[in-house]
DNA sequence: CTGATGACAGTAC
DNA sequence: AGTACTGCCATCA
């Protein structure tokens, strides 16, 4: 492992404290990751991990509250084990942050 | 090193 | 409300 965490390092280590029926935003990951605006690179970072890969990335979502995958297909399938998570989608596809949303017991939230 | 890229975010219309 | 454009910033070629 790098002496020096990486931007991507910090965003793996976050994705993988979010517990079970929460969520978190990748410009939540970027700020938390000590790069405020740096949402894009959260994605990117997630699009690499394979798919089998132990971290729930699954729980990660954007700012709407709405699954953004890169892929078609794949977004059901995220939105299936939010749901089975407890979350609740709205009918557009939106989940309530207000609830769903989960801050690290370190970090203060807003 | 420079330019292009992108699982976003915020603002404008 | 939904769509379009811009800004931001870490990777990649």
């Amino acid at each position: 492992m790098p002496a020096s965490p990486s931007f991507r390092e910090q965003v793996l280590a976050l994705v993988a404290q979010i517990p079970s029926g929460r969520v978190m935003t990748y410009g939540q990951l970027a700020l938390l990751a000590g790069h405020p605006g740096a949402a894009r690179q959260v994605g990117s970072v997630l699009r690499g991990l394979p798919g089998d890969s132990d971290l729930p990335w699954q729980r990660v979502v954007n700012a709407q509250g709405r699954v953004s995958t890169y892929r078609v297909g794949l977004g059901e399938w995220q939105r299936s084990l939010l749901e089975a998570e407890g979350l609740s989608f709205s009918a557009a596809g939106q989940l309530d942050l207000v609830a769903a949303q989960w801050w690290p017991s370190d970090s203060a939230r807003p």
